[in-house]
DNA sequence: TTACTACTTGGAGTTAACTCCAAGTCAAGG
DNA sequence: CCTTGACTTGGAGTTAACTCCAAGTAGTAA
């Protein structure tokens, strides 16, 4: 059976060595046996468990969260119940987090379209409440009379 | 002229004063003057510039670049080039973030899909490929043809 | 007036997630 | 057979972003 070593897991999560060793000591790779050289050894069945910390990772979930879903998944069948109040826990916070970006992402549109306006008029006062040296309310009004929310899901 | 102290500030952005004044040593709140008992006071303009700070924090743009980028604002007009072009380097920024995490999404909805059946079965053997550990590639088409990609954007 | 907060500074400590290094082992290619 | 490169361990160092003192001052409410 085809097997893998720790540099080829390396390339495949598009991370260094010293990482993935890092993460052994964390305790995020128990499933990894070793060869007679004593080197890491990777099979085909591992990749799976490669792929969750690759996903869980990119999601922000820290190292030792991970490694409880790990061991979790070492102890078998009596974990199941367990492993899907993680997922469905993990999905509920990604879509938090998604929704909380959306909303960054609409501000900072919005500053885009203030900046550019600012630009075009060599000068921010342009957008200025006359008298202050704050942005007017009534072109942030303008703003979204000229950009209604896109960015809504179909359901 | 209604003016805040640092405690205001701090509930206003959810976060300790203590982390205020790490921000403020970082150079984030150079527009923060101080009254005559030499405490930090921040105006109705000041604001803005925190408003700015929480979006980008939320984005996860470092405290270094927070920093440059309110550096560009106390320049003045002449820095409008820079802080137009920051911004839309930090929508990509963003959208690609969102790219991201809607990819893992994904792939969690479909990890939970997965732990709910082998729940089901009280085994997560129901899921493997015959004579393997790990899952059927079968099992994965088939999962999809039940939920097709949805969470698509109105262009 | 007295107590109670909220503020000030400087600086030390913490945590997560790497990141790097030294010294050594092993295996495959020429 | 020898070199080269990939691996091993233990452990130290780094970075970002806080977080927590201690000692002191200043404004507010009873």
């Amino acid at each position: 059976m085809k097997t893998y070593l720790i540099g080829d897991i390396a390339k495949k999560m598009n991370v260094t060595t010293d990482t993935l060793r890092y993460y052994d000591k964390e305790g995020l790779l128990p499933f990894a046996k070793r060869d007679e050289a004593g080197r890491r050894i990777f099979t085909e069945d591992d990749l799976g468990y490669v792929e969750v910390i690759n996903c869980l990772k990119k999601s922000a979930v820290p190292v030792k969260k991970i490694g409880q879903f790990i061991e979790w998944c070492m102890q078998g069948d009596q974990t199941l119940e367990q492993r899907y109040d993680f997922m469905v826990k993990r999905e509920a916070a990604l879509e938090r987090q998604i929704k909380e970006l959306e909303t960054q992402l609409a501000f900072l549109r919005w500053k885009k379209w203030y900046y550019a306006r600012a630009k075009a008029a060599k000068t921010e006062s342009v957008n200025f409440k006359p008298g202050t040296q704050r942005s007017d309310p009534a072109l942030y009004d303008h703003y979204q009379k000229l950009h209604p929310a896109s960015n809504k899901f179909i359901e």
